[in-house]
DNA sequence: AGCACGCCGACT
DNA sequence: GTCGGCGTGCTC
């Protein structure tokens, strides 16, 4: 007998060990087992079980981690998904699809008290208050936590116990789950027609359940959220599970106090715990002890047992994707995973991806609608400010009457701008000479407040000189606007508002929410930020918008600069508006005529993704067709160069024996990317297209049977967010 | 990914 | 004469 070892290596193919006689009757495919590799021991997951090998020389076991199989098989199949799908090896998908604390040592012991099996009243005071107390927790509490709970003392536990109607047991420190804290419930809205009609056209799915994709289109306050709570309550109903996938960045205190003053058994997922209490939820959730699971992109490898409905909150967003290996996006993984377990898939957006669009357009997915604000609020009026005709001010005339009026008005602002730092260029007015990272392509940032140049590519910073290092001139210009710029201006024009700037300078971690929270609470009347400001939050008070420049990522060498122009403008303005005092969006622009930017400020996502979809069939890009994209980087520019040049050679050869299953495969390049160098490495990349996945896959996959020189770097990434 | 084996420069 | 550079190849 044989096993089929993945190790957590890029090498593309699983190892063969026999398996000793002892272990036979119980390793199983998803345990953990230690086997001999090279001179040292690796830990490695079995993947299959097999009576014969081809391989000759078979090593031992050496022994079993896990008692119970750690990986379910369903999660093994997905893993075979990812590894096939994004071209990496098995262990490599495995390893990711676990949390980083699931790998450990021998589990601590814990005691915890549990009900006992005499269900009867407490006669004395204390221990009735003990018991009830007991009650109240789901799941048996930790011997301190009981006590703390019922502020009472060990003594009162000791009558319990005599009585028989409490036990203290001893658990693995794992399975003791802090009960989560006491929960305000909330009280169901009434739903908008749009949310009955979406939730009547998904309601067959989530009942039978069976297989189905749900794009919700909803305006930014539109109740998308409402729609996906009464969704789960379904799934739980069926006895199912949920699972929902949020952006990074929106997995917040207040989403999670959303999800648990609905639910009983919510578990949450977040890159920000530690390995320990990550370890602890995840096990939780693997003995069934979770009916919803919320988390970000790694939540949708969450084991529940009976998996009902997967949410993908905000869908289009970029952080599901992860940037390095494996390349996954969660949203495409949730779709593969709920086909397997026959459930359906919610996507939800109020500027949805393009690719999900063209799908719900094809009839791939359910398309719902939810065209208004709840409560009757009208979308905000947004203004487009043609900057052309304004001679290169940082505020327009109107923007500075509006945020006067805004603040005269006893309202709330936010100004937005999607970049960091004090001027973009600073150049020598006399000799033109610009400060560029010594490692990237790049200008440097000028950050005022450090009085730095900081590059935004690798981190390289120095101080900006007294004077310019061609021709002496002591005195530079500051060219481009950043937020602390903007800052700086805002506090000249509106001098004694209180302002806070919210960007990855000024707040990280649990500050971010601090500020923001300051910000709910009216203490700051204007708020300026980067896009950290421009997602989910709802401030009631915000009446007006004014997005600084609507044009830096339109530019961007990228096919999908419009798309993320029209996502980032519309996810903007959707900030204003939200209370009783309506609200207004100024949006200034060089291309006030430019369609991603005309349909932000209509509010009408249809129209742009139309038109987007046709500019995507034209150019050949997705979703017309699949892409895929290999980066190659070196020191030696020439040397990259090399190696693209052979590796498109190989690729073309591979696309055209593909090419004789039926299968067309474009191979573009190489080309220098359009960011040349990054970290002194050069820059190359190839571009991979195809209306068959499959056959993309297949192509892609010669990237990973080549041999590169040491020198040279070379990733794939397949459905790329970006091709920088 | 490691980590060995393997052919060409500056040292006890 | 040897120690060691990292270039290439393999790991069940």
């Amino acid at each position: 007998m044989y096993a089929r070892i993945a190790l957590d290596l890029p090498v593309p193919t699983e190892f063969t060990y026999s398996v000793p006689p002892e272990m036979r009757p119980s390793l199983q495919p998803g345990q953990r087992v230690r086997v001999p590799f090279r001179h040292t021991t690796r830990v490695g997951y079995c993947v299959a079980l097999e009576t014969s090998t081809d391989i000759a020389k078979t090593k031992d076991i050496t022994s079993v981690v896990d008692k119970e199989p750690l990986v379910p098989p369903d999660l093994l199949e997905l893993g075979k998904w990812i590894s096939e799908y994004y071209a990496c090896s098995l262990g490599e998908a495995l390893q990711a699809m676990l949390p980083g604390g699931v790998r450990r040592g021998q589990p601590k012991v814990r005691r915890v008290v549990r009900v006992g099996d005499q269900p009867a009243p407490a006669r004395a005071k204390k221990a009735a208050l003990v018991l009830a107390a007991l009650e109240r927790f789901e799941t048996p509490p930790t011997v301190g936590a009981l006590l703390a709970a019922a502020s009472s003392s060990r003594a009162a536990l000791s009558t319990l116990e005599r009585a028989g109607l409490a036990r203290v047991d001893a658990m693995e420190a794992d399975e003791v789950f802090e009960t989560p804290p006491p929960r305000e419930r909330d009280e169901p809205p009434v739903l908008t027609d749009a949310q009955e009609t979406a939730l009547a056209a998904m309601e067959p799915d989530l009942l039978q359940p069976s297989y189905g994709a749900h794009l919700l289109l909803g305006v930014t306050g539109s109740g998308k959220t409402e729609v996906y709570l009464r969704a789960i309550a379904s799934t739980l109903r069926c006895k199912r599970q949920a699972i929902v996938l949020v952006p990074e960045i929106a997995l917040t205190p207040q989403t999670v106090r959303r999800f648990r003053a609905r639910f009983d058994r919510v578990a949450v997922l977040h890159s920000a715990q530690s390995e320990s209490s990550r370890r602890k939820e995840w096990r939780r959730i693997r003995q069934g002890e979770a009916d919803v699971v919320v988390g970000p992109r790694s939540a949708v490898f969450a084991p529940v047992e009976r998996l009902g409905l997967i949410v993908v909150d905000e869908e289009h967003e970029n952080s599901f994707k992860q940037d390095n290996a494996p390349r996954y996006n969660a949203r495409d993984v949730a779709l593969v995973r709920a086909k397997a377990a026959s459930c359906p898939v919610i996507l939800g957006s109020a500027t949805p991806s393009l690719e999900s669009f063209a799908n719900a357009r094809r009839g791939r997915y359910g398309l719902h609608r939810l065209p208004e604000r709840v409560g009757g609020r009208e979308m905000p009026p947004v203004e487009l400010i043609d900057m052309g005709l304004e001679k290169a001010r940082l505020f327009s005339r109107q923007l500075r009457l509006a945020v006067s009026q805004a603040i005269r008005d006893g309202g709330q602002v936010i100004l937005f701008l999607n970049r960091r730092g004090f001027a973009t260029v600073v150049v020598c007015p006399r000799c033109k000479h610009t400060f560029e990272c010594p490692h990237c392509s790049t200008t440097l940032v000028f950050h005022k407040g450090r009085r730095r140049t900081a590059c935004h590519l690798c981190g390289h910073q120095a101080r900006l000189p007294d004077a310019c290092p061609e021709c002496h001139h002591a005195e530079f210009d500051m060219v481009g606007s950043g937020t602390e710029r903007v800052t700086e201006e805002a506090e000249q024009a509106w001098p004694g508002i209180s302002m806070a700037r919210v960007d990855s300078d000024t707040v990280r971690g649990a500050e971010l929410e601090r500020v923001l929270e300051e910000f709910r609470a009216g203490t700051t009347r204007i708020l300026i930020g980067t896009q950290m400001v421009a997602k989910g939050h709802h401030f009631p008070k915000v009446t007006l918008v004014g997005v600084i420049n609507a044009d830096t990522a339109l530019h961007l060498p990228d096919f999908r600069a419009n798309e993320r122009t029209f996502a980032l403008i519309s996810q903007v303005a959707g900030r204003a508006g939200r209370g009783d005092d309506g609200g207004r969006v100024l949006v200034q622009t060089y291309n006030p005529d430019h369609y991603a930017i005309r349909a932000a400020a209509e509010h009408d996502y249809l129209k742009f993704a139309e038109a987007e979809l046709e500019e995507r069939e034209l150019v050949g890009m997705p979703p017309s067709r699949r892409a895929a994209v290999v980066s190659l980087s070196a020191e030696d520019d020439r040397g990259a160069e090399r190696a693209g040049r052979e590796l498109a050679a190989a690729l073309r050869a591979a696309a055209e024996r593909a090419a004789e299953v039926g299968h067309k495969v474009e191979i573009r390049g190489p080309a220098r990317a359009p960011i040349e160098r990054i970290r002194g490495r050069w820059r190359w990349m190839i571009l991979l297209l195809s209306d068959s996945a499959t056959a993309l896959a297949s192509v892609a996959r010669t990237v990973k049977a080549t041999r590169f020189p040491k020198k040279i770097d070379v990733t794939l990434d397949v459905d790329p967010i970006a091709v920088l």
